[in-house]
DNA sequence: CGTCGCATGTAAACAGTTACATGATTCG
DNA sequence: CGAATCATGTAACTGTTTACATGCGACG
């Protein structure tokens, strides 16, 4: 099985192939759309930035602003779209499975006196404010002016969250009412 | 955001809870019962179980095996059953957010003339084998003479998978069909 | 004047996998 | 005899977050 490889890579040029930016805007273009099932911090963003530079698969011109610190605007190149196909074309890596939630449940047994419910109250709680962020976003992409050529896998991306989400609602419920009843 | 700890140690206390063992006979266990939601490397296991009894949360007994290296066997302490127990109060640390797939559906409208359907497929085809393994352990479980007061958590996580896998195939169902017809 | 937003970047630490080294026994 | 299984352990590498350093302008 392979481990989950760098992805920060693609993920950027990703991000670039919808126009320049700089290190600062990719995060926040990132936090805005994909957060739901994709993170990124400065601590990659940045020095991956650099890197693209050095391969040829990004370009940057550096404005000095008139007002902060000079910015540093990236462009992806005709590489580094080529580099983004090769990427998309692959079949992904299996997600790595890592569920403390769950392995909890599984020693629940070994300490007496700890009830496991608040924890999948929680959870449940969780999701279903998900739900709500989901819905929200829903409809501010449903009522677009002009939905981009986009638009159509970004609705597939939340119907899986929607979907999932639903599922963990669904099962915490039923852990609840088994654990009531006990 | 806490970022996802060093939860080796709880799961390795976990299963020592069980019973004394050994670093590759701790690795067997842990495939053979949480592989589906956890998974523990060697790389991470002998180190760690150093690390606990140092600690003075394992003790360890070497024993000069008639066939074979000399074996090192963990017991856990009773400061380890409470840092375990500690550990199983506490609330979980939200799971790292990061989906390959999603990904390169997200960003499928870059890349002309690939189709995200296959990759779709694949997922699809790997959850129904999945739901297949759930139904195996479901089975050897129930049918199990006395089931431990474990059982009934373990339960639990099973569910959980099961009715996330078949929200996942609902939806490769959904997508497959909505790509198809456009 | 404080703090928020814009903006770049690094260093340290942590988390985790993979590959390798070692070696005996058992089973086909 | 070769492969699988039992068994321990390390080293190198990769991936990732967090905290910090720096600094300007605008807004209240």
């Amino acid at each position: 099985m392979a481990r989950t490889p760098n992805r920060t890579r693609q993920a950027l040029l990703g991000f670039l192939s919808w126009g320049p930016q700089t290190g600062y805007g990719l995060r926040k273009v990132i936090d805005g759309s994909v957060s739901n099932f994709w993170t990124e911090s400065y601590g990659r963003i940045y020095p991956m930035l650099k890197e693209l530079e050095e391969e040829g698969l990004a370009t940057s011109i550096e404005r000095q602003t008139p007002g902060g610190r000079p910015t540093k605007t990236y462009s992806i190149t005709d590489r580094g779209r080529s580099e983004l196909a090769v990427w998309l074309a692959d079949e992904p890596a299996p997600p790595a499975r890592r569920n403390e939630l769950l392995l909890k449940l599984f020693f629940a047994a070994r300490a007496e006196g700890t009830d496991p419910s608040n924890m999948v109250e929680a959870f449940r709680a969780e999701k279903l404010a998900e739900l709500e962020r989901y819905a929200e976003t829903r409809d501010e992409l449903e009522s677009a002016a002009s939905p981009p050529p986009d638009m159509k896998y970004w609705m597939l991306t939340l119907r899986y969250g929607e979907l999932e989400a639903e599922a963990h609602v669904r099962w915490a419920d039923e852990v609840l009412k088994e654990l009531g009843t006990s």
